[in-house]
DNA sequence: GAAATAAAATGATTTTTATCATATTTTAAA
DNA sequence: TTTAAAATATGATAAAAATCATTTTATTTC
């Protein structure tokens, strides 16, 4: 098993604040585990007994409708934590965590992350700061998704979906979705979705190359993006 | 000007994991404030030095979209505290913060509540609580705005204002909202939240009692917010 | 208390988006 | 490698929602 304090991927989240001494503590009690692609980490409505730190892989984090459809709320990857939502608010998991590629994942029992929390000033004021963001990103998500028609909306989160993930050696965006999950993403129907990203192939914006996605004018599309 | 620890208001939110040594610290460097129905206490994109804690009034958040519409992203409250977000996440204000009728306001400075944070645990226990749940809450808010058509929307939102606001003598919905302010909660048009609040009225759902809102199954109106 | 202004209501029409149908392409499985 | 299944694509149509126009009703303001 690693040692915490040789892990890397810390240096992304909250657990870069922790002093070496708590990392030891963390790295005795941590286990590792491999969520292959298509299964899920967390689910909606259980309860969380744990922090998890992703060391690797992509992942998207969704939400079921009363109607059955599925919303993605949030794009995830290697360096991002989950759970301490829930476990800070002393209320269920709120979304399904599901890979996206295999992924490797930490996971750190609820004790030591609240002992932590007391200890470590440092750690609480990482933690806050990383909800609070989450919190004014997703408040911009809501007034985006209520307000912007389809076509803006999709080009929004083609952007959005470059800044997370970057692109590959063609340029193209490195992360497989199907067009289902772009829909799912911009809360629209599949057909829409396609048909929109079609329009932005023909207008010469994006490129499609097989499933992915290569932006090829990031101009026009920020214009469409707000409404131009 | 009154002193925090008499102030019976700080049970609703964090400050109520306040010793009396820090209340009688915050008392003597907090400043009350008057904001006038229509003013505004929080402005988008600006930077804030201090914690508002409301002691009484209704207020909402908002965000101004590209297209220069109105989104109302949450309600406020008699207890509830603001500009914790953009403190923790040292980021500017995401919202305006804006008077739905005369609110009475303290301000607490920015530096007392970071040496709170450090020397209270309880207190940042308490904000990250806070915070988190209205992650989880904002989570909520952008599936059902991405996914539920707006008679659903509509629905929802006017039971969760009852929820939030209560009922006044005559069982109406004891908040004062103009048809365009529901409409910009709900992301639709004014027009067409007028129109499906007559249709709920001819269905009798709801009454419609001058400006004032109803519930009158409120049963029926579930079922229509989760798509029946 | 009358005039002016703003808000609410409703009809007609257009635009946007979803749904249904079907064809084509890609991927997975036998 | 062939077949089956899934994903993508596109057209036709229906439904949902926005916009524009106008009237009615409240609310301010003088």
């Amino acid at each position: 098993m690693s040692n915490c304090r040789q892990c890397i991927i810390k240096r992304f989240n909250a657990l870069k604040t922790l002093t070496n001494e708590e990392l030891e503590c963390i790295s005795e009690h941590k286990t590792s585990l491999i969520i292959k692609k298509g299964e899920n980490l967390m689910t909606e409505g259980n309860a969380i007994n744990g922090l998890y730190c992703i060391k690797d892989g992509k992942g998207k984090l969704t939400k079921l409708n009363t109607n059955g459809k599925e919303q993605i709320i949030k794009f995830i990857k290697g360096g991002d934590i989950l759970g301490h939502r829930s476990i800070l608010s002393e209320e269920l998991v709120g979304l399904n965590a599901i890979a996206l590629e295999d992924m490797h994942v930490c996971f750190i029992p609820k004790g030591d992350i609240m002992d932590t929390i007391k200890e470590n000033n440092l750690f609480s004021l990482s933690l806050m700061k990383n909800i609070s963001h989450q919190l004014n990103e997703a408040n911009t998500s809501i007034s985006q998704m209520a307000q912007k028609p389809v076509k803006d909306r999709l080009a929004e989160t083609l952007l959005h979906l470059e800044d997370i993930f970057g692109v590959d050696n063609e340029g193209c965006i490195d992360v497989l979705l199907t067009r289902e999950e772009i829909a799912n993403t911009i809360g629209t129907a599949t057909e829409s979705a396609i048909r929109l990203l079609s329009n932005l192939k023909k207008d010469g914006v994006i490129d499609l190359i097989g499933k992915r996605i290569k932006i090829s004018n990031k101009n026009a599309l920020k214009n469409i993006s707000e409404g131009y």
